[in-house]
DNA sequence: CGCATTATTATACGCTTGAACAATAGCGGC
DNA sequence: GCCGCTATTGTTCAAGCGTATAATAATGCG
């Protein structure tokens, strides 16, 4: 009756192979085939183990959805360089890869789905979106002043949420349906689009 | 020991109901709380029932996803007058109640969780979409045809992809934070977006 | 009205779930 | 090199899952 072997991880480690293990099986089998169990196979861990890092099952699947959050914003709150740069990378960034892909959208979908029955899965959701288009708000806003269009707060506000909804949009279609565009075609119509939104050339030709 | 008195309901009827009550469940507690008992209860019957009506709950929850879909494009789809009404009406019905709504996103991110895990739930939306888009690039076409402007396919395909995509996207910015827009908001920005990106009025001022 | 049909109830079964807990193996400090 | 600490294992438990099945009440037909 042997015991396996094991080694103890550092601290923050584990804890984070373990959410990457939650989120690997919500993406594979869902948010009811990601059980403890099997979230503990795929960290090569045992199921006690959970119960030693995370309160409850529901309090680790709260800090994965953080961690998707955070792979869904970071790279784009990052962009950097002139106003024009940093608004053609923004959109570039949100619809390639790795943001921009059917794992992606799963784990999106599964934590949404949620959000009317926890309510702290709908406070990190809300925290996210309100970032997210602050974000967008801000970066259109130093990109009207350059171009010297109009930039008041209540124009900038519309187009932002014009422009965070056409993004997330093609995010959506490009995750679920990627093998109905070209490569690269969902960037183009983008950019295109957001010209003709605010009237202005993005110098998207450059790319 | 007596066994409660029930009535007999119409064959239809009370599959109807049964899947109407999945819903119920799926978009009150999420999936994995959407059981066969909860189901039963929400329908007022017992659990025993739902394999009378249904081969097995998955059969029953891929064809309340199918009416899912058909509520979500049912009324978009049947718009009537002239092309610019028409197009007017699908943006305005999109973003609207019924269709916009916290229940409706639930229910469809839900179902788009598992797109990836369930073949068959992957085939019903992959249908749906194609349907949807198709409508979209045709009405498209017949727009542009009345106000002379270039409607090949390859526009009218770029237009209904980057349209699709806005309408999509605001409509999850509706369902999932609807307290953030002003009555009315979401409807006019699309409608100005689209004039935007198409390049011509759609009459949104008459509304 | 009485009978056959079947929609519905009620109960049971085997399995999986999240959680609790005692036993133990790895590791850092001395 | 041993020792104490604790991260990790392995087992157990009650609750809940989807499904199967037998009993029964409602309904339509002669």
């Amino acid at each position: 009756m042997n015991r396996r072997t094991f080694h103890r991880a550092p601290e923050g480690e584990r804890r984070q192979e373990l959410i990457e293990a939650t989120l690997d099986c919500i993406a594979e089998f869902g948010l009811k085939g990601a059980t403890v169990r099997q979230i503990a196979i795929r960290a090569g861990v045992t199921a006690g183990l959970v119960r030693h890092y995370f309160e409850s099952k529901d309090q680790m699947v709260a800090e994965a959805y953080r961690a998707v959050i955070a792979s869904l914003t970071d790279k784009a709150a990052h962009v950097e360089g002139d106003p024009e740069t940093r608004l053609r990378d923004f959109i570039a960034i949100n619809l390639t890869e790795p943001v921009a892909d059917s794992r992606s959208i799963s784990l999106w979908a599964a934590f949404i789905s949620q959000v009317r029955v926890d309510p702290i899965l709908a406070e990190i959701h809300r925290d996210g979106y309100v970032t997210f288009r602050n974000t967008l708000q801000d970066l259109l806003a130093d990109f009207l002043a350059v171009k010297n269009k109009p930039a008041d707060a209540e124009t900038c506000r519309a187009y932002a949420i014009a422009i965070n909804g056409l993004v997330d949009g093609l995010w959506i279609e490009g995750c679920l349906a990627g093998d109905l565009f070209r490569e690269g075609e969902l960037v183009a119509i983008a950019m295109a689009s957001v010209e003709a939104l605010l009237g202005t050339s993005i110098g998207s030709e450059k790319q």
